[in-house]
DNA sequence: AATCGTTTTCCATGATGCGGAATAGCTGGG
DNA sequence: CCCAGCTATTCCGCATCATGGAAAACGATT
């Protein structure tokens, strides 16, 4: 695993516990030497690294064999970052596009070379996998090409991007991908066409503040039957005017 | 403020970089000169912290004037610790404790001085300020008082606690919560008669693990006309069954 | 414009984090 | 039961990395 937490490379043991931190964004639970074989660090460093996670209350050690996994702070931080953002004065406008259209209306940002999900229409459903992980790849999700093209990505950046998951219908480049930016910015919305996941579309659309600048963008995720070419115009123009609606009440 | 995440006196950065993330657990915005004064760090130290925790999206840097906010990665983390340790799975059976009871369930742990409140009954809600910051003092409040008891808090530790928030009505030293949590451990549970907020009485009871370790309370809160003195005993049984409940799905 | 408070960058210093190695703890297998 | 191998934890000398003062940008307020 690489550093996700990309940083400047200043401030190395912050970098790492953080790094660290990452490592359990799975849901797994970790021993020492397991963090340090992923991350690559001396087990030494390592330990230390997580007692002062765990003397944080960010991390839980829980004994015999030792490991330690996600701990309470984060939960606590979790919802006052979730109220923060005023996510979940948005939700309900999901929920109300998704019971319109039938399908599943999320938000996300982007995260690294990540797409994250932060909310979604009717997330204690209990449908498999409920979207397992949160995270999406960039490039082959229309959430991701969102974000990229109204974010004005620059080529260099393309071309660093990791094009190793999804589908055989996934773009596979930098070039391919330039060009459906392109293509994405001028018909105003991004689609992902069973690139992700077999049997499912995704239309995405931005989120921009005032200041014209796209944090955020909105999915709406369904299976082929009912995301028809001839419905997407229709579900577009939904999905836009929701994204306006959630554009005043993110922060 | 003074560096919450107690932490070993080791890793240095590390635990400075987590206790300037202590400083937006109230939800403000700030700017670095401020965070500075709060922690007495240097100024320039304090912006290489922010700067790390920038770079790893835990904190969002927003523009002119120069603030920053928490983070999605945040929001991110929280959601998986939240499923991780199945607070999620919990919620249900204080939603139903507090519909027999018309009170408020809670469960909460502790952390560093402080009670934090993890997941509550219908905590959508809008009355006012929604148990506002989601953390109480061990000493003032009946969660507290039944995570100490049944922790086995040594006297010297007592000793440490603040005492100066609460109400007139509030356990004021040391050698008084002593002998309030043999009381607690001998009736079985925690009471908090106005000690916090005027007019609310809460009955708290420990939610133990199979090896007997509490790390988690189970608070059941109202007005004093709900729970009087009559009540108590009920209530507290109906608790206990939920505590009960709670501890078999709790991580 | 001029001033004050703030944010950001730079750099020499030495405290602080680093990681190899040694110790202690588990676990599973013969 | 004991040994072997893996894992966790502690120790300590070295040099790297974080530190914080100072100065330079920046921006708001009068």
């Amino acid at each position: 695993m690489e550093p996700t937490s990309s940083a400047n490379g200043q401030l190395q043991s912050v970098t790492r516990a953080l790094s660290v931190l990452a490592c359990f964004r799975n849901g797994e639970d970790l021993g020492v030497s397991e963090i340090a074989r992923r991350l690559d660090l001396p087990v030494s460093t390592t330990h230390r690294l997580l007692s002062a996670l765990v003397g944080a209350d960010f991390l839980d050690k829980v004994d015999s064999p030792s490991r330690y996994r996600l701990g309470t702070a984060l939960a606590e931080y979790g919802r006052i970052a979730y109220r923060q953002h005023r996510i979940h004065l948005a939700e309900p406008h999901l929920e109300e596009l998704a019971t319109i259209t039938g399908a599943k209306a999320s938000i996300a940002t982007r995260h690294g070379n990540d797409v994250v999900l932060l909310g979604t229409s009717s997330w204690r459903e209990a449908d498999g996998h409920e979207l397992q992980g949160l995270r999406l790849p960039l490039h082959a999700s229309a959430l991701g090409k969102a974000l990229l093209a109204w974010a004005q990505a620059g080529e260099d950046e393309l071309a660093r991007l990791p094009y190793n998951s999804g589908t055989a219908r996934s773009i596979s480049g930098p070039v391919e991908l330039g060009k459906e930016l392109t293509r994405t910015r001028e018909r105003g919305y991004a689609f992902n066409d069973e690139e992700l996941v077999h049997g499912f579309r995704t239309i995405g659309v931005p989120i921009g503040d005032e200041s014209g600048q796209v944090r955020f963008a909105l999915g709406l995720r369904g299976p082929v039957e009912l995301m028809i070419d001839e419905r997407v115009p229709f579900f577009v123009d939904l999905a836009k005017v929701t994204a306006r609606k959630v554009a005043d009440v993110l922060l």
